[in-house]
This record gives C-alpha cells, structure tokens and sequence, in this order.
DNA sequence: GAGCACTGC
C-alpha cells in the first residue's frame, strides 16, 4: 500500500521514465522502416506510448536531419509545443532553441542548430505562406490529429497537395484509434484499398502501425436509469466514492462555470456533514475562464487524509492533464461552439459527447493505477452517442479559413480536398460575407491588394477590413491598439468572485461614452503609460495583466504587418490629434462601421436590441458597457447565442447614416 | 446579469 500512495504522489514525474522503457521502444525499427518506406505513416498511438517525444529523435538518429532538413511535430495548443520540446530537449541533453526547440506565435525557441523543431499546426500553416512546399522540412508529423481542430484539417489537405509535388516528404500523422482508416484513405485516395488485408489498405502510400500505451485498465459504470439532474447526481456519486472506494482524487466533468459552481458549492456544504473522523473532500473547480493562478490548485498534492475532488469542464478531457485521478464521474455532456450559416450566429450549448469523448474522459482515471468512470447516463444513452464529435470544420465561421487557403494559394475552395468537406451553406456563407467586404470579387478570387491584404493579417476578416481602411480616417494608431484589445476575447478584466462591484467601478473608470471599443482603447493607451512595467497596477483595476501584455504584443505584430505593406504607422500623430478630441471617436466609430456593417442592431424601446432586418431580439451581453445603457443604432464585434438568449458584445454607437456611407450595396437605399 | 475549448510573425 504504502508503495502505491508513493506512485500516485511521486516527485519524480513520468518524463523522466528512462526512454528504452517505453512501449514505443520495440517498434522502433518497424516505424523507421514504415517512414523509409512509405510516404504517409499513420501511427496509432494510446496515451504515454511515447510516440510524440521518441519519435522525431528516432527520425534524427536515422539520419533524417542530414542535409540541413528539419523534422518538424506540430501541436494543436501552444502549451504542449513548448512543453514536449522542453523535455526531448532534456532527453537529448541540449538547451531548448538548439538541436530542438519550439515555435508559436511570439515565442520563436529556434537556431540554425535546430533539427527537430515543435510547433503548432497554426504556425506550419503560416509558415506555407513564404515556404508553399513546406522545403526546410523532410518529415513533418503531425501530433493529436484525431483531434480534427480547424488548422488541423486545413494543414492536411495542404499536406497532400505538398506530398504530390515533393514525394520525397515524409508525413507522420498520430491519431485515435477510430480515425487512422480514415486518414490513411484520406492519403492514399485511388490507392486505397477497402478489401485488402489490412496491412495493404494503404498501397503504396502508407500504412498504419499501432503503438500499445501505458494504460491501467479502468471499470466502467453506467447508470440503471436516467439521472433527472446531472450535477445533483455527480455530488452524490462523489460522496459514494468518497465513502464507499478506495484512496485517489476524483475528476468530474460538467459543462460550464455555473454547474460546476454549483457543484462545488453542493459538494462543500456536504463535506460539513461527514464523519469528523473520515477524510475530507477538497474540492477545486477547473476552467479556461479561471487565471492560472487559481487554475494550479488542481495539481497540488492534498495533505494527509483528505481527496480532492476536481470538478472540471471540457478543459480536463484533453487540454490538461492531472496525475493522481482514480475517478471519474462523467455526465455525458460538453459545450460546443456551432456556426449556423442562415443566421450567422454562433450558438453554445451543451450536446452530448461522443464515443470517443466518452472513451477519452473515462481514460483520464487511468493513468497512475486502475480506475472507475461512472458515467451518469444508461448504456443505452451511451450507444446512441455518435462515433465521434463533428469536425470543427463542418460548424465554424469559415470567412478566415476561406481567406487563409486563397492566400496560400489556393483558389478554389468548394474543391480542396477536406478530410472531411464542410457543408456547402458554410463556404457560400463565408464568400458572401468576403465579397460583402470587398476582399474576393464577383469570380471569388482576392481583390488587390485589399483581399490579398487582409488574408495575411492575423486577425478576423471584418477587423481586417477596419484596420486597412483606418489610414483613410487617421486613426491607424488607435484601431491598432483597438484591434489588439478585441483579439483578447473578453480576458481584459480579472473575473472576481468576491467582489463583482469593485470590478464594476474599476471598469467604469475607463468607460467610454461612445461604447466597447474606445473604451478598449483607453484601457490600452493607460496601461502603455501607467502599468506596462507594473503589475500592481494592473492588480489594483483588476486588469489581466498577462492579457494586457499579450495585447502589447499583438499590436505590434499587427504594426510590422502594415508596415510591411507599406502602410506608416504614424504614433505621434495620433497624440498630436488628441488636440481635437471631439473629432476621434466620430473618426473611430466610422472606420469601425466599415468592416462591422454586417453586425449593425438598432436598440429598441425595452432597452435589446433588433438586427436591421427587424427579426431578431438581442441582448447587450453584461460584459457590455451598452449593459443597461440607451443607444439608438449600434455594431458589434461578437454575436452568440446561449441558452435562450442571444447575446451582442465588444458594441460601439454608431449613426444610421454611417451605415449607408459605408455599405450602400448591403444596406441599399429604399 | 454572464461564455466550452483552442489558435495566428
């Protein structure tokens, strides 16, 4: 027993398990074979087999860095590029940034050495931009495709256009079980097989090898009947854990903030009423919205005689990982993000998971020693669920896809070749917003140098637009910083518990009669002069000083961007002007109605809002400053759907007429 | 009176 409390709490983490000890070891001279042999390899690897760190240093070690090559894995989270890269350094006995080192967005860990080189997928398809046929690079594998996020996908079809005109390139992909076929056929086209053995599916394309992993085997319970509230229900199966099994923390997963505050109250008011002499229960809440900060309780050792009890959305499943979870309770539902192409409104609501999900969730209870999952829901429910959660590319907003590929070359979009094709609706959506925006014309190709301009600048199409219209208003300055400001997405403020009206006067201190955006600005142009060193003061307004820092940064890529385009970027005018102040926010609110045209609502008497074709209800969402506040027409950056409700945010005033001035097509004159 | 998770020279 006592070496078993020792295993799940070791000091010493899993990383540094000797190398020659993992599965991935034996099958070593199979995988360099298969990459020597075949042009696509499809490597079916189970958690900790030890495919994403050996791997490339087995690629090395072969010799496929010889002539100045580089190997390049990529990641779908920044988080992980820096983390492996991070440990195969250690492993090969250098610093980060020499024989291996990283690359994400403002953070470059490269040198001439470099030869085995972690990055995001995100970041390999920014860098097809200047390099179209990826050269530098004789293996690129790609990590987590299973996964299927937007970039993924989009680097894949991309990958197979590369590996018709460099056959020499070796493409690794790592995936799930479920979808290697899928992959492999995606790969091999004419040449698959569907009839063969299984070892020739893939012609003389490629091939799928599986990796076995370090996996304990976890029990899994379903309920008998229906659970009627899932979050009452997790808190009594916590409890019968707690009482009923063995040592191990709990990890359960729920959708969203308010359930899982919820839980976590239910659960502490609970724990009062154990036994004084029974352990206790310590339970953490875990999501995105929380600051890192609160978010490193969940990897802290409890003390003696007490489990913790990590009540946890999507973020668990496969973003973070937490050692020590024995089991999980899991209640079947996640929340998704969708695209509805009539509408162009984004919905988030909670659906239920996949198979795969469901698989992966119970997974997270096996990693130090066997485990339970208690899925709150029937086997029945359970086999209903579907294969595997719909690719993102078949629910997003396609507009920056769209802009992405026709800048990378690719012109006809309804022909690419998509893993999985996303629904016609979604791409006429897409061009009917860029036409709408002046950047493809009436033949869906890039206007020049507009269209052209705003495929490169790393920021959502209608901002695109707003940012390269800003010289014409003299407010470059200004938009920049704004652009930066709503690239944050809602992180500006620090989400408080205790004290939701400090944080209110805090924020009204910066409020901006015209609305969101110049109050963004002001926000901005203070922490530049007052809080760019100081942390303090960033504390003291209750500012996310690490967002605002990252806004510092985006804007001055954005600024190297235009400036490369030949655009000045003049700082000392914009001060000089300050002189007439009266005259700037009309200016901004303009060049803002330029690109948001589109996202234009008219408050009406009961204080929401309606959209210019009369339909739809809308609710300033309270983040706004236009919460609780007369206006007559506005436009906005952001418009979800939650619930019941739909919601605007990042809102400015704007006058009917700009409207007109701006989009006469779109809002022709009657 | 409130939003799942990610990403980009």
């Amino acid at each position: 027993m006592a070496s078993e409390q020792e295993l799940s709490t070791s000091f010493i983490p899993a990383l540094y398990k000797p190398a020659a000890l993992l599965p991935i070891a034996r099958h070593k001279a199979s995988l360099l074979y298969l990459v020597e042999k075949y042009p696509v390899t499809i490597v079916v690897g189970q958690t900790g087999s030890g495919k994403t760190t050996q791997l490339p240093q087995y690629l090395d070690q072969a010799g496929w860095c010889e002539d100045g090559k580089l190997i390049a894995v990529t990641q779908p989270r920044r988080v992980a590029a820096t983390t492996v890269a991070t440990r195969v350094a250690e492993e090969m006995r250098c610093q980060v940034g020499e024989a291996v080192g990283y690359s994400i967005r403002f953070e470059d860990l490269t040198s001439a050495e470099t030869r085995v080189k972690f990055l995001t997928d995100g970041m390999l398809l920014r860098e097809a931009l200047v390099d179209p046929l990826l050269s530098r690079y004789s293996v690129i594998m790609v990590d987590e495709a299973h996964e299927r996020s937007l970039s993924t996908d989009v680097l894949l079809g991309i990958l197979k256009k590369i590996r018709k005109k460099r056959p020499e390139l070796r493409i690794i992909i790592s995936s799930a079980t479920l979808q290697a076929e899928d992959f492999l056929r995606f790969f091999a086209g004419d040449e698959y097989h569907p009839d063969a053995d299984s070892a020739e599916l893939g012609g003389s394309i490629g091939r799928i090898i599986s990796l076995e992993g370090r996996m304990y085997p976890v029990d899994t319970l379903f309920l008998e009947s229906p659970a009627e509230d899932y979050v009452e229900r997790a808190v009594k199966t916590v409890f019968d854990i707690h009482t009923q099994e063995s040592e191990g923390d709990i990890l359960v997963f729920l959708t969203g903030r308010e359930e899982i505050d919820r839980a976590i109250q239910l659960i502490s008011e609970r724990a009062a009423d154990l036994h004084p002499k029974s352990d206790s229960l310590v339970p953490l809440p875990l999501y995105a919205g929380l600051t890192t900060e609160q978010q490193m309780y969940v990897f802290e050792p409890t003390g003696e005689n007490s489990r913790k009890v990590i009540v946890s959305t999507n973020i668990a499943e496969a973003s973070v990982t937490i050692d020590g979870i024995v089991y999980v309770v899991d209640c079947g539902f996640a929340k998704l993000r969708a695209y509805n192409p009539s509408t162009g409104i984004e919905t988030l609501t909670a659906v239920p998971i996949s198979k795969a999900s469901a698989t992966q969730r119970a997974g997270r209870a096996g990693r130090t020693r066997p485990g339970k999952c208690f899925r709150l829901y029937t086997e029945q429910t359970y086999e209903q669920l579907p294969e595997a959660t719909i690719p993102e590319i078949q629910r997003s907003n396609l507009a920056p896809i769209v802009m992405q590929l026709k800048a990378l070359g690719i012109d006809n979009i309804v022909r690419f070749d998509f893993l999985t094709s996303p629904p016609a609706e979604l791409v006429i959506r897409a061009f009917e917003l860029l036409f709408s925006l002046g950047a493809v014309d009436d033949y869906a190709k890039l206007t020049k140098p507009l269209g052209m301009r705003m495929a490169e600048l790393a920021v959502d199409p209608m901002m695109a637009k707003v940012l390269l219209a800003a010289p014409t208003f003299n407010c470059l300055s200004e938009m920049l910083s704004i652009a930066a400001m709503v690239s944050l997405q809602g992180t500006v403020w620090v989400q408080s518990y205790d004290n939701k009206k400090a944080a209110e006067s805090h924020r009204r201190k910066f409020a901006v009669e015209e609305g969101d955006h110049l109050t963004y600005l002001n926000v901005y142009q203070a922490f530049v002069t007052k809080g760019k060193k100081d942390s303090k003061w960033c504390r003291d307004h209750l500012l996310n000083y690490r967002a605002m820092q990252r806004a510092v940064s985006i804007r001055g890529q954005l600024k190297r961007y235009l400036e490369r385009f030949g655009i000045q970027v003049d700082e000392t005018l914009s001060r000089q002007q300050t002189v007439d102040t009266s005259r700037q926010p009309e200016q901004i609110q303009r060049c803002l109605t330029t690109g948001y045209f589109a996202h234009a609502a008219k408050m009406q008497p009961d204080g929401t809002f309606k959209t210019v074709s009369g339909g739809l209800t809308l609710h300033a969402h309270p983040s706004s400053l236009m919460f609780n506040r007369k206006a007559d027409w506005v436009i906005f950056h952001e418009i979800m759907q939650t619930g019941d409700k739909t919601y605007i945010r990042d809102i400015t005033k704007i006058e009917k007429n700009y409207l007109l001035e701006y989009a006469p097509e779109y809002y022709k004159v009657t």
